[in-house]
DNA sequence: GAATGGATTTTGATCGCAAAAAATGCAATA
DNA sequence: TATTGCATTTTTTGCGATCAAAATCCATTC
């Protein structure tokens, strides 16, 4: 692994090419792919120079590099490959083990380093982003402090209860406006899931959608305090939820409902769509508490968690 | 200035002394102060010595400290001079520069650095500290992008919406719980601001309370997560307020309306409680709106800000 | 016997240098 | 003339050594 901006300008560039918007043939001009990223030309030519390597592009001295024919089929396999942040690795056993109770309410950085094998920027940079979301923080003098959230049996309803304070109400906002591009982009993957995606795809990703489609909802208000306090919740909620994600079934209840969210405000009316919103969040939170129960009794799943 | 510890600890029993927790001739024992403040008994004698230097309490060899005759007098003084936390400053000062349009949106950190004069260890706090607080995020590449909330002439309406979201709500949550006591300290604060303190008190201490108030309303909604956002949200908008703290009349109402919601909350009708304070919510949001137009007119209140 | 005062150990912060990564400028080229 | 390819410059990060601060332990004292 590279930089990290070169690896994300490959990712990147495969991902237009898996989306189409790159066809085979085409020529990679470095300027506009990099203007479309935000850095600079050097690092999307090391990336697309890594992709030569892999065949995905075609170097063609003097003039660049161009799609190569059968870039698309390669395309998807590689995504993939790009997905292991070693940090990120790390992040979800501390949960993990905070979730278990494997790990002390109370612990010091050299604890943690030996734990998890960290030298000290990478452990700085870990707490930090655990202290981001609330659930660690520094003790006055020595080691952290876990907080109870993650540890807590209701948390995860909790958390449900935030967002149907603040999603149906973000549709309320006076400057609420969708784009037309997102709410289409928002469509497609609704209708591409009833096509058969919730059957096959990663549990992962699935989640993710899942996010995707409130986030785009919420951002629409133009008011980044809804969407920086949806987001933040979601972040903690993924550490909660991934037990309950082997039930794929209520995923096409879900999908259903999130296109008739996003009809109710392509119509304009917003007052309904909110109403709406708020009873699928109701839903889905009321099936998340029919599962509890069997979660809690300790017929937990072991350690074949999401970072093996 | 020693350890942050030892300051801290040093504040923790001035301020005890003043409030009259601690009487002149009372004994100190360490064990005791260290298991309230949670930290060990060393620094704790560290700041004995140095309460000590300053006459607030008598060494007695071998028996420890006790509280000198004229402590209370000379506490409320010194309690003032610790309120220089260095970096905090710094923060308030890259916040008004933003404000003022003197910081441009987009830096790298080495500029920061020269500009304000930080180690590298204290810039990576700061900005991190920034970029939790969702006001900058690093760019891919190098150096950070600041984001256009606290150049947003609606910003601040924009808080309120979201606090009129989730503070009533959060009354309505089924294991709430106020209790007495902090209820109590809520209620005698109301009644100390309505008994003069609103036209004496620092500007600063008067937003504290506000703050207090709300977050003490919502914490006993025992779900954290309507804690976490409430506060998030309150951090940026101390950056926005100070421009209308000066305009104190409006205290007078606020704190009439806040006995009024702690009684209903007392009485156990959390449902109207929850209306008042939401009404309570959109006046104060009224009442901002109106001044704005005065704050956009170009009558900045120049260089006088709150870091001076 | 409980609490203190100080010595020892552990923990975490800071500083400087070296290496890596990305941005920028410039000549060459289709 | 726009675009690429490469060399140079700037910015940031990583790591080791050094230093300060806080926790812990133990002898001492009232």
């Amino acid at each position: 692994m590279k930089g990290s901006v070169v690896s994300e300008a490959a990712t990147a560039i495969l991902a237009q090419i898996a989306d189409g918007v790159l066809k085979p043939g085409d020529r990679l001009r470095s300027q506009k792919l990099a203007d479309q990223l935000g850095v600079s030309r050097f690092p999307i030519g090391q990336a697309m120079r890594m992709l030569a390597e892999r065949g995905v592009v075609v170097a063609d001295p003097g003039r660049g590099f161009t799609v190569a024919s059968d870039a698309p089929r390669l395309a998807g396999n590689l995504d993939k490959s790009q997905r292991d942040h070693l940090l990120s690795a790390v992040y979800f056993q501390v949960a993990e083990d905070r979730l278990n109770g494997t790990l002390p309410d109370r612990v010091s950085e050299q604890a943690m380093r030996d734990r998890y094998n960290l030298s000290r920027g990478q452990l700085t940079q870990l707490l930090n982003r655990i202290a981001a979301e609330g659930w660690a923080e520094r003790r006055p003098g020595y080691g952290w402090s876990f907080s109870a959230v993650l540890t807590t049996p209701a948390a995860l309803e909790q958390s449900y209860r935030l967002r149907m304070a603040i999603e149906p109400a973000s549709l309320l906002e006076p400057d609420y406006a969708l784009h037309p591009d997102v709410l289409k982009q928002c469509w497609e993957t609704e209708e591409r899931m009833l096509d058969g995606e919730i059957e096959t795809l990663d549990a992962d990703l699935l989640y993710e959608r899942g996010i995707r489609f409130h986030e785009a909802i919420v951002g629409a208000s133009q008011n980044s305090f809804f969407l920086d306090a949806l987001k933040r919740v979601n972040r903690i909620r993924r550490l909660l939820v991934y037990r309950s994600l082997a039930d794929r079934s209520r995923y096409w209840t879900q999908a259903a409902e999130h296109l008739e969210i996003l009809k109710l405000i392509e119509s304009g009316d917003l007052g309904f769509a909110s109403e709406k919103l708020r009873a699928h969040l109701e839903g889905v939170m009321k099936n998340i508490s029919n599962v509890r129960p069997l979660l809690e009794a300790g017929t937990r799943p072991g350690q074949e968690s999401r970072t093996a």
